[in-house]
RNA sequence: GGUCCUAUAGCUCAGUUGGAUAGAGCACAGGUUUUCUAAACCUGCGGCCCUUGGUUCGAAUCCAAGUGGGACUACCA
């Protein structure tokens, strides 16, 4: 159906040419605040000019004109300036009808847009295991990937894997050196965890004889370089290079184990990947491109041999993309792994890579090149950049174990959840496995809704010594409420699917079929933002209101049969809309709580 | 030095392209259940929207300068 804004846009551009011969094309119209009687607000202000009227007369004579020429408004009313609109119940009753027992209620149909974008997410490092940042990183990849299903694109959602380098080489090398074959079978140890502890232990048996050096009168960046422990590394190094069986053999089981690892914790946080990158594997490509763009003088050869490219006229600095010896830096991998994945996908229309925000600058920088090198999809490669989430004593430093470990914390949270429940005792009935599922979707549903609600771009502060809240704004309410709903319709003893021809409903049920109506455009604005938040925020307020709604009226014990119906299957649709929004922030809602 | 991000209640955060008296949650004080799940609802308390100037009918929002916080500016990844 047509929707309330188009309406009220046809109408008004109306108004304004045959009253005072306006041809305006840009009408806006905002929710009316809540404060104030009406739906849509249009502010009369930007055509006080023209008509040399007050702003009150040209609410007056517009709203005049509706209420004779547009049947879908109802009433009207002025306030200095703003012009409050309502629409007739039919226009709201009509709406209801249609989406009533829609359970894709604010969504496009899939691949409608026939836009296929990649969303690239998690990229983690094998040489440790996932910590608080990489979860705010998950959960925005997977809801952005959501969010870009429901605007109807296609999306393909991929990792590219750090598994190679000097850091690998460091826990490779501790576990060479003092591993005794430790396994994660034989240390009960999660593979990633295990790795992780090697890679510490390096750090820390570095640090020694960097110590060592600097007392022997070293200064302390030589001492750096010259610790026998990172002459190993780079030695290892250059032996993975060079395909030494033993080393890459290392190399493959400790990479196994943390794969294996990563797999439990993304299952657990409930992401998934269509296809996953390695570095080992990519790292090659992006050379012949740097020949090419040195062809056509978009790189320069500098004299020591290395290649650059200028970028002091686009306010950047001058950036290397092949060093003196011929061997690549990041961006170089970064510009040929970009090019690769557009001909792997021929459809491609967009790139997005979910990095944090200490990466903007090489973002802008490998964006300004693929552009230089004529891509003209390179306008359309965005950096879904977020903020560092941060302790309360600053940030988190893996070397000096303040580090917030994700599998610690989702643990954290499905405990607490226990508890909570338990202290409540409303589902006596559950199975065991129930219960367990019940569990991890309440902790996680608090530490997603938790970190999705901020803005991305925004740095965040989680303070552990707090746990997350279960109260208010948070995801266990929302998904309560859900339950609650739930409940509601399980217990109802009518069918309710009835097309509603006349309902006189109250303030509360209004506001809330206005809700449901306003998901469509969250979706679609979120979509355009990458902004999860929008949805979390969005969701809140839905809630909020049918919160309001349930404690004041009745459903269930409603009398008027007619009100009865039309309130459980405003109900229904409060619940999916719900579900649908915690949907699209990776956050299932239970049945029963 | 340069570039970018950020500053809103005691704390954590909202505030769609500029619009009405700036909103939530937590915390604090009080109240609501023989009635559909109280993980809820209601009331109260709480603000120089960092500062100063500018743009205009109108600025938390846009512009400029400054101040505080953060990140980046590698032949690291």
């Amino acid at each position: 159906m047509i929707s309330a804004e188009k309406v009220l846009f046809n109408s008004v551009q109306k108004a304004l040419q045959e009253l005072y011969n306006i041809n305006a094309t840009d009408i806006i119209f905002q929710k009316t605040r809540k404060e104030f009687e009406g739906d849509f607000t249009l502010v009369t202000f930007p055509y006080i000019k023209e008509t040399k009227k007050s702003p009150e007369q040209v609410g007056q004579d517009i709203g005049t004109y509706l209420e004779k020429n547009e049947k879908q408004v109802a009433d009207f009313n002025i306030v200095k300036g703003f012009l409050n609109i309502s629409l007739s119940n039919d226009f709201w009753l009509s709406y209801f009808n249609s989406v009533k027992d829609c359970t894709t209620i604010g969504m496009k149909d899939a691949n409608s847009s026939g836009r296929t974008v990649m969303v690239e997410y998690a990229s983690p490092n094998t040489n440790k295991p996932l910590h608080l940042g990489h979860i705010r990183n998950l959960l925005l990849g997977y809801s952005v990937a959501n969010i870009l299903k429901a605007n109807g694109h296609k999306v393909i959602k991929v990792s590219i894997v750090n598994d190679r380098g000097i850091h690998i080489c460091k826990s490779m090398l501790a576990w060479k050196k003092w591993g005794n074959n430790e396994t994660p079978e034989s240390s009960g140890m999660k593979g990633d965890h295990l790795v992780g502890k090697y890679y510490v232990l390096f750090d820390k048996e570095y640090k020694k004889q960097i110590e060592e050096l600097v007392g022997a009168g070293k200064k302390k960046e030589e001492a750096e370089k010259l610790a026998l422990l990172m002459l190993e590394c780079q030695d290892m190094l250059l032996k993975w290079e060079a395909g030494d069986k033993a080393t890459v053999d290392l190399w493959k089981m400790m990479n196994g184990w943390v794969y294996e690892g990563f797999a439990v914790t993304y299952k657990t946080v409930g992401v998934d990947f269509d296809k996953t990158y390695y570095e080992s594997n990519t790292y090659i490509l992006g050379k012949e491109i740097i020949q090419e763009g040195l062809a056509k003088n978009i790189f320069y050869r500098k004299e020591n041999g290395s290649v650059a490219i200028d970028l002091t006229n686009e306010g950047l600095d001058e950036k290397i993309v092949l060093r003196s010896d011929g061997t690549s830096v990041y961006i170089t991998q970064d510009i040929g792994t970009a090019i690769e994945r557009f001909k792997e996908f021929p459809a491609l229309k967009q790139l997005i890579y979910t990095v944090g925000n200490e990466q903007d600058y090489h973002f802008k920088v490998l964006f300004k090149i693929l552009n230089k090198l004529g891509y003209d999809w390179a306008k359309e490669c965005y950096h879904l950049s977020y903020g560092m989430v941060e302790l309360p004593e600053g940030k988190m430093k893996s070397r000096e174990g303040t580090v917030v470990d994700a599998d610690d914390l989702l643990k954290e949270m499905f405990d607490t959840a226990e508890e909570t429940t338990k202290d409540l005792g409303k589902v006596a009935e559950f199975t065991e496995a129930e219960l367990q599922e019940l569990y991890a979707t309440i902790g996680s549903g608090a530490l997603k809704y938790f970190m999705l609600k901020v803005d991305p771009k925004k740095k965040m502060l989680f303070n552990p010594k707090e746990s997350i809240d279960f109260n208010g704004n948070t995801g266990p309410f929302i998904q309560y409420t859900h339950a609650r709903i739930k409940s509601v319709l399980r217990k109802a003893d009518v069918k309710f699917d009835a097309f509603f021809a006349t309902v006189e409903f109250n303030s509360l049920e209004k506001e809330i079929i206005k809700w449901i109506y306003d998901f469509k455009g969250v979706v679609e604005e979120s979509g355009k933002t990458f902004s999860p938040s929008l949805i979390a925020n969005y969701v809140y307020e839905i809630t909020k209101t049918f919160n309001r709604f349930y404690h004041e009226y009745s459903i269930l014990k409603e009398e008027d049969e007619n009100i009865k119906l039309f309130r459980l299957q405003l109900a229904k649709a409060s619940a999916q809309t719900i579900a649908n929004a915690m949907n699209l922030l990776g956050i299932p809602v239970p049945e029963k709580m």
